[in-house]
DNA sequence: TTTTTTTCCTGACAGC
DNA sequence: TGCTGTCAGGAAAAAA
């Protein structure tokens, strides 16, 4: 379950072993792998391109190469390993083997096959390709008032907004229960019912929480372990999701954990105020 | 238009 | 041991 701090990890990794590497051949496994192109016009066009910069935007991880914006959604357990020699081809979960011009091999793998890919021709304004046509500002550059302009009409859940990638990009399952507790806010509060302080403190707590994820490395708990032998350690500092019945850090009362739109949810009952 | 439900996937685990 | 059922969950698509 890769979000924004965890796929900052990806890319800072990544910029350390490949950059500058050339593609030299690309196999694609998985046919539902590229989303917007054919395995085989995917693997062409890849070939021969030199991956000159990374970036990312919300949970996107992007490759800038010579001539193509290359585009991964890890979603749920997509992960990349960088190997000396090549890759036991017995192993079922390898979707996508890139060959680099380094003697290297980049490898993608996922087990439940739902992470994507796209590739598009460079463009100077990367917000504006297609597979971010439903993607908000990145966490990073959300205010207070953007929060608060953008839920005056909703009459959502605050936690559903805050995972909804529209709104804001890059907060997942495990940092929207850790925001929220932070903010002490009850993850069920109607959104529109927040005021402006409200929104002030869980922009605040946003940035504050997912940068404090990106120093640890980002967060090592179930199906998300270590990609690219790096294991992040935000677990550690986790006050709320996965803390069920454990102490309340504020008042001492459990952890309680619920289902929110079919999303576990982790919360203190007694401080975290429902509005 | 906005919100909710379903679907995609497979491994881990509980219970019998 | 082996089977069945449930759960995990991001986001697109379908339904409400």
């Amino acid at each position: 379950m890769p979000e924004a701090p965890e796929v900052q990890t990806v890319l800072t990794t990544l910029e350390k072993q490949i950059r500058n590497a050339r593609i030299e051949k690309v196999e694609i496994f998985h046919e539902k792998l590229p989303e917007n192109l054919g395995v085989h016009e995917f693997e062409k066009m890849l070939e021969n391109q030199k991956i000159l910069r990374f970036f990312r935007l919300g949970k996107y991880l992007g490759f800038e190469t010579e001539e193509y914006d290359w585009i991964v959604h890890l979603r749920m357990e997509g992960k990349f390993f960088v190997f000396d020699s090549y890759p036991d081809p017995k192993d079922k979960h390898i979707h996508a083997i890139f060959s680099l011009s380094t003697g290297q091999y980049l490898c993608y793998h996922d087990t439940r096959k739902f992470g994507r890919m796209y590739l598009y021709p460079k463009t100077e304004d990367i917000a504006s390709l297609p597979c971010f046509q439903n993607v908000g500002i990145d966490f990073s550059k959300a205010s207070g008032t953007y929060l608060f302009d953008r839920t005056r009409n909703s009459k959502r859940d605050i936690k559903s907004v805050l995972l909804d990638q529209s709104v804001i990009a890059g907060i997942g399952n495990i940092y929207a229960d850790e925001i929220l507790y932070a903010a002490r806010i009850d993850p069920r509060s109607i959104a529109s019912h927040l005021d402006r302080d409200d929104c002030e403190t869980i922009a605040a707590q946003t940035k504050r929480i997912l940068n404090e994820a990106i120093e640890a490395k980002g967060t090592t708990i179930r199906s998300y372990t270590s990609s690219l032998g790096v294991e992040g350690q935000y677990q550690q500092q986790l006050r709320a999701h996965t803390k069920e019945g454990k102490e309340c850090e504020q008042c001492h009362q459990p952890i309680q954990k619920i289902k929110l739109k079919g999303r576990s949810t982790y919360f203190c009952p007694e401080c975290q105020v429902r509005k």
